[in-house]
DNA sequence: CGGACAGTTGACCTATTTCAAATGTGGTGG
DNA sequence: CCACCACATTTGAAATAGGTCAACTGTCCG
């Protein structure tokens, strides 16, 4: 069940038989989650973390006015929100794209962790840095990027991040979000998205269509977005 | 010389009189940056994180096109790369913008700490989701903001920082930064953010003029940039 | 079969960019 | 103290990427 998990920590460190073993004694409740419910809202006081083995999340801000941002999406394997043992509540909500089931986890036991477990405790630390250097590619692609540009770089992302759990090779990956979720992602409007995909299929790079991203050129693809995985930190480490 | 520092820390939660000595006790070199000086840069191997004690220096990527993001801002008391403990390298460049001060510490005492005091452990690993926090902002503004409620949303977000640190108040403060830097953050061009910086002098909300910032209408201010410091997260906790 | 909603397309609009030139401004050397 | 240089700021005019509005076309599911 957290098979998922483990493979994006063992690809980052080592995890002990021991460690996995605190791991797997750390995990409470499971939920699933109907595609399209928000499970966390900004503000709420949380005493769990959520660990999701199955589907797509994600986590958004919005403004008064309506307008959402997706600030990162999460795929299986993914805390969604370990950062919450340390802010307590978040500045964001979370979201289920499509189905979803997570394990809860108390942040007694991750307490318990950084009491007993100091190299697990440095590896968990190490994936909310992880999420914060994803948040800092995005904002490059929101800051600097083209339509084109943030989408292609986008799709590269969760190649990588879906292949790494066996869910994505270079011909494609399945990926059941609207056109107004990616809209949403890259602070473009959904119009603008479809127009862009149209771009990207003819020009012979990827399709998007029925659920699935089939990539047709990942060279291409990569070079347009000017991807550079280093920042996925996909070397194994002493954390 | 860590004023500053510990005020950030105690702004969040309470730090002991042991805990600050041995903070104190894992202070390694005092560096001095000249403006204008990238001091750390992506992909480079670190062993030692970058507590900055006087100074403004921002974190940045770039394109191969030259295009350059301005991910963060810091002010004095910030660890620029707390995150490099964690990683190991960074996925981005550190740059002073103003004349720094810097205090190296040691990632072996970091190690240190979170083997021999989790409860400072889970304060840095907090610093650490603090600047996710403030990076997912980032992610809203240049994703969902207009220019000018960029520029006045990351007003709001220094004057509240700095004050944190005594560096600002209602009226303003010093930021001794160029325009270009300010698009660099924004992700707008630098003659955009002029024609800006001048549309809000012209509604009386601010002046950026000499290096100093000039709030004439903080409320204003705050209203257009709809600014919510709840992801400054400054409320005091037991992390 | 119908209704709701996602995707698609066209025409027009506008915020921001681009390009280019003019105007400060601060520091340095003579 | 002044002249000059480099560089930051300011302004104008023209171009464009992406947004807006509105209609039409799937497509899925009850």
């Amino acid at each position: 069940m957290i098979e998922a998990h483990l493979a994006k920590l063992r690809a980052r460190d080592t995890i002990s038989a021991e460690e996995e073993r605190v791991i797997r004694d750390s995990l409470g409740t499971v939920r699933d989650i109907p595609a399209q419910t928000t499970c966390i809202r900004a503000g709420e006081r949380l005493l769990v973390s959520t660990l999701l083995t199955d589907g797509l999340m994600c986590r958004y801000k919005d403004l008064p006015g309506g307008e959402r941002q997706i600030t990162e999406l999460h795929v299986a394997g993914d805390f969604v929100d370990l950062h919450s043992f340390s802010l307590k509540q978040l500045d964001h909500n979370v979201m289920a794209l499509t189905p979803c089931r997570v394990i809860l986890v108390p942040h007694v036991k991750l307490t318990a962790i950084t009491e007993q477990h100091p190299h697990l405790a440095r590896v968990y630390w190490f994936l909310t840095a992880l999420d914060a250097a994803i948040h800092r590619e995005w904002v490059l692609s929101l800051g600097r990027r083209s339509a084109i540009e943030r989408i292609a770089h986008l799709m590269c992302e969760l190649r990588v991040r879906l292949g790494l759990i066996g869910q994505a090779d270079d011909s494609g990956f399945d990926l059941a979000i609207k056109q107004s979720d990616l809209s949403d992602c890259t602070g473009l409007t959904p119009v603008h998205v479809n127009r862009t995909l149209r771009e990207l299929r003819e020009r012979g790079l990827m399709d998007f269509k029925g659920k699935r991203v089939v990539i047709h050129d990942l060279a291409g693809l990569k070079a347009l977005a000017e991807f550079d995985e280093d920042y996925l930190y996909l070397r194994r480490e002493e954390r």
